[in-house]
DNA sequence: TCTCACACCTTTGAAGTGG
DNA sequence: CCACTTCAAAGGTGTGAGA
């Protein structure tokens, strides 16, 4: 293993875009390599750019200059796009504009009321509540890859004392962060809007050496999920192709070993069909645990009075949560949830709730059981709708994934994994809101140590209830791409190594990495995208996102404040960006230059920024060569298909020994 | 604060059964 | 052959004791 990279020990000159002219398309392709040259990784795995390159990127001057051309020419961009002549149908047909609506809202607003707590284990616990999201927008035929990544909210460690979370100091180093990645993607826009996406297969560990793929969390600190849509056909092609972030706010949440809050508990208990058995109504331990408290009060009462008191006490035993839902708000609140944004689901506790439960076992009842696990199964629109989905694509769901746990043994969700930080912000709540304060491209290019050119790639912006956010953490696939697992995981010890080394390493020297990737991954063997294989058995390691909101940077811990911000709305810790119209916009002009337009539907939560001048002629490769127009598909003109049969034919080969090697590496591995 | 074993529960698919 | 039921295994959950 190498020690971390020096700075003259990057394999290839970076390129880092300054003038009007580096933005240009062909630019770009002339002076980026194909796989983020500009990035090295450490020993650790993790991405390492030159001190001074960074400077350079982190100089406020320049990304003044660049944020106001960039503002300008979109600016002309869309003056000129209204000149244009009318869409015609092939453009419209490839075009989209997603919006994102949060599912079971009213569920995560509960929780977030008490702020809300997420368990993690070592050996990995799921979210609950489960982060569902419904996608509108998307355009039917074009194919989209659908990921959610949880980055620290805050740069604090928090305690929970006097019944309410206190920050305790500063936040503990920060876990390798990886992305889940829907394991239907990628998926048609149909597709996708055809069902509640769910990801609720995603799951927590605070375990750093975890080689499941699950993502890896700090105990007692905030993160908040993020939720990315990415049009492309391919995983491969992820770092080529458009981000668009999504941020909910009320999915925010603690992380934690072992709950603090007995209502965040109690809630859980009501909420989660897997803790039925701890509800107060049923026949679980806790009834039983109550029951027996009453019967030792008996014993110990000599007046009757017990008798009647018991089933009172019984009753008062439900937390305030319980009272609370079965009186007003929350109680409707509680049945809402199960009708609000579950994909029409009903849980098996509206079932319940619905109906006088008795205290005798229901379960226990082979017939009611099954007419239970009936209603259930016909009442959750989701698992058919996922079903339906798993059809169109072929089965591969039913066979590989999503939704059978013990599919997973054979396909996990892909997760993307890179140890660079991905705050969304370091510098906590109360100045939360300069974290996405950034005008986007600014964020893009400047506040990411790591997002040299390849940032370029990425167009994105993140919405917050309606707010919109812009690209901070659209960053994501080019440095996913660009980082390896780290934590040891890396069996063959590439992690560490220049790229070119670790392609050597990997014994593909002729192969894309991603290419690399994706044929050993579809093997069931992560590759990094470097080639380094982890020992994963099963799970994709493969682009890693550290999607790194820039807000993880060294940059955006210093509270670094851009000259043109503007609050679109009180206290908001996400705030879309502003660039002031001294960047050239028209006083009339509401949306700012990178198109980001603010959106009063909460649910309604992103515009594509594919009009930004930076990203424009980026947004064109993507689209015309890279991502999944279905014109592309149905010519076969995918970039993948630039590489030639007999090539892939070759390299499959080259994989194929590889991964032999691997398998006997990983069982040697195994038995160790 | 974390880990682990545990009981209780749901989910899933295979096996069995009957029309 | 199909639909339905039964069963067992796997997996998810909070609890509570102990470290």
């Amino acid at each position: 293993m190498r020690d971390p990279l020096v700075p003259g020990d990057m394999a290839f000159q970076p390129f880092l875009p300054n003038t009007a002219s580096d933005f240009t398309l062909d630019a770009m392709l002339a002076r980026q390599s194909p796989f983020f040259p500009a990035i090295a990784l450490t020993s650790h795995g993790s991405l390492h750019m030159p001190v001074a390159q960074r400077h350079r990127m982190l100089d406020p001057v320049n990304a003044e200059t660049i944020l106001r051309k960039a503002s300008l020419e979109q600016h002309n961009a869309t003056q000129s796009a209204k000149l244009s002549p009318p869409k015609t149908l092939e453009t419209e047909a490839t075009e989209d504009d997603p919006k994102v609506h949060l599912e079971a809202r009213h569920l995560w607003t509960q929780f977030h009321k008490f702020g809300t707590e997420m368990v993690i284990t070592k050996s990995g616990r799921r979210m609950f509540p489960p982060f569902k999201a419904r996608c509108t927008g998307l355009n039917q035929r074009a194919k989209y890859i659908l990921l959610v990544d949880i980055v620290a909210a805050d740069d604090f460690r928090y305690k929970f004392h006097n019944s309410r979370w206190m920050v305790s100091g500063k936040a503990d180093p920060e876990m390798p962060k990886r992305m889940y990645i829907h394991p239907d993607s990628p998926a048609s826009g149909e597709q996708w809007m055809s069902k509640v996406v769910n990801f609720h297969k995603l799951k927590l560990t605070n375990n750093i050496s975890d080689k499941h793929g699950f993502t890896i969390l700090n105990s007692m600190h905030k993160y908040q999920p993020r939720f990315h849509v990415v049009r492309a056909n391919d995983i491969l092609k992820l770092p080529y192709s458009t981000f668009r972030t999504y941020v909910f706010s009320e999915t925010e949440f603690i992380a934690v070993t072992a709950y603090q809050n007995d209502k965040i508990t109690q809630l859980k208990i009501d909420n989660n069909p897997f803790a039925k058995g701890f509800r107060d109504t049923g026949n679980g331990r806790r009834e039983k645990k109550k029951q027996l408290g009453i019967n030792i009060q008996k014993f110990s009462e000599t007046s009757g009075d017990s008798l009647d008191e018991a089933p009172l006490k019984s009753a008062g035993n439900a937390t305030s949560i319980e009272a609370c839902q079965s009186d007003n708000e929350s109680g409707q609140e509680s049945k809402h949830w199960n009708h609000v944004g579950q994909d029409l689901r009903k849980t098996t506790n509206t079932t319940e709730e619905l109906k006088p439960e008795p205290n005798v076992t229901t379960f226990h009842d082979k017939a009611d059981r099954a007419s239970t696990d009936s209603l259930r199964t016909e009442t959750d629109s989701e698992d058919p709708k996922e079903d339906h989905v798993n059809s169109i694509t072929g089965g591969m769901t039913r066979r590989f994934g999503a939704e059978d746990p013990r599919a997973t043994e054979h396909f996990q969700p892909l997760t993307v994994e890179t140890d660079q930080s991905a705050h969304i912000t370091g510098l906590g709540r109360s100045s939360f809101s300069h974290c996405y304060s950034y005008p986007p491209d600014w964020t893009r290019y400047i506040l990411n140590p790591l997002g040299v050119a390849h940032r370029l790639l990425h167009n994105a912006q993140v919405n917050m209830q309606g707010e919109t956010l812009s690209s901070v953490a659209a960053t994501a696939m080019g440095h996913m791409l660009m980082a390896v697992s780290s934590g040891g995981v890396c069996t063959m010890g590439t992690a560490g190594i220049p790229v070119s080394s670790v392609q050597r390493v990997s014994g593909t020297s002729g192969l894309p990495l991603n290419f690399q990737q994706h044929a050993m991954t579809s093997q069931g063997l992560t590759v990094s995208p470097f080639g380094a294989i982890f020992p994963y058995p099963y799970s994709h390691l493969a682009p890693t996102a550290a999607l790194s909101t820039t807000a993880s940077t060294p940059v955006h811990r210093r509270s670094v404040t851009p000259v043109h911000r503007r609050p679109v709305r009180p206290p908001t810790r996400f705030r879309p960006y502003f660039i002031s119209n001294s960047v050239g916009l028209p006083d009339n002009c509401s949306t700012p230059p990178t198109s980001i337009r603010l959106m009063t539907d909460r649910d309604l939560n992103c515009h594509t920024i594919a009009n930004s001048p930076i990203a424009a002629p980026l947004h064109c490769r993507p689209m015309s060569e890279v991502n999944s127009d279905s014109s592309l598909q149905s010519s076969g003109a995918s970039a993948a298909k630039r590489v030639s049969s007999k090539d892939c034919m070759d390299q499959l080969q080259c994989i194929q020994q590889l991964v032999s090697g691997i398998d006997s590496y990983q069982d040697r591995d195994s038995y160790s």
